[in-house]
DNA sequence: TCGCAATCATTCGTCTGACTAACGTTCGTG
DNA sequence: CACGAACGTTAGTCAGACGAATGATTGCGA
């Protein structure tokens, strides 16, 4: 039988090829990227999604702007995904009163419980993707690629 | 003066999205593949086309279809990869004699004497991704990423 | 040996995600 | 009070991953 889906034959790629850092990290983020899509799909839910509402936990009401810089997602696409998720009543989108420009993004009740699943769901996918690692390579992995982010940023920012 | 591109300020992200293995995986590939991507374009060459080259110096004169296998690189996509290598004269596209479905490519001296250029430079955009990890971190991390890779093939065909 | 399924190269097209440009509105500041 | 900056929004570009269909060819089983 022919296998179903995609990704290469790893075992084919030369050697020159399949140590090299930046293809591995391209490959297991393409990989876990899936896999957590896919994941968050069944819960009618995306990445953004979860980005925007854990952030909203953790700030408090918040402006798009502030969302899109705590995030990372562009201003442009947080319209989309403020829409979506208040679509589904998880998320209130008001005009702040303070300064006519903006909107003020709320958590609402409904928002903290679908955050809660997503919470444990992300937790069992982020499992899923690690599975072959034991807890202290899991925290190795994790600190490293900090170190090459926070590295990138300071990069940019002198 | 404001920061000219790209890139969130990493500091303003909640921990709980910072320490999230799967998102640490995307942001680094994304930061790592635009340095890779913008070193090769400066000596007119694209990753695809560095996965191609190797592939040909380690296997031989190959298939489209067996360099598709080896490099994840999807057939349809391949025809273009060979075309702009083809233009360059690194490589050659010839019909198999033994089977007239096939093509056979074949890495010119040209081409080999280009990846010898690749190569350093590969290995010089590798080093700036990594910098800010000493040599057996960067171990340690390819490992790791090999060990994920790994057990993704297999799960998919069991 | 005939016929059918599989393989090959190729073309075209889709979908997603990162990213930019531009616009009207509102605010802060010189 | 004028001008530049920040805000939300719309629209669009561009690249990359991926799929479908086609015509040519091959191998294999009946």
């Amino acid at each position: 039988m022919a296998h179903t889906s995609h990704s290469m034959d790893e075992q084919a790629a030369p050697a020159r090829l399949r140590n090299l850092p930046s293809r591995l990290l391209a490959l297991t983020a393409m990989y876990a990227d899936r896999v957590v899509s896919e994941g968050l799909a069944g819960a009618d839910a995306h990445k953004w999604h979860y980005a925007v509402l854990v952030t909203l936990q953790e700030s408090g009401p918040v402006s798009q702007a502030e969302l899109s810089r705590r995030t990372g997602i562009y201003r442009s696409d947080l319209v989309t995904v403020i829409n979506e998720l208040a679509d589904r009543g998880h998320v209130e989108r008001t005009p702040d009163p303070t300064d006519r420009r903006r909107n003020v993004i709320t958590l609402t009740e409904q928002g903290r419980r679908h955050l809660r699943r997503l919470d444990e769901l992300i937790a069992a996918l982020q499992d899923e993707v690690l599975q072959p690692l034991s807890e202290p390579e899991r925290e190795q992995l994790t600190e490293l690629l900090a170190r090459l982010l926070l590295h990138h940023g300071r990069s940019l920012s002198t």
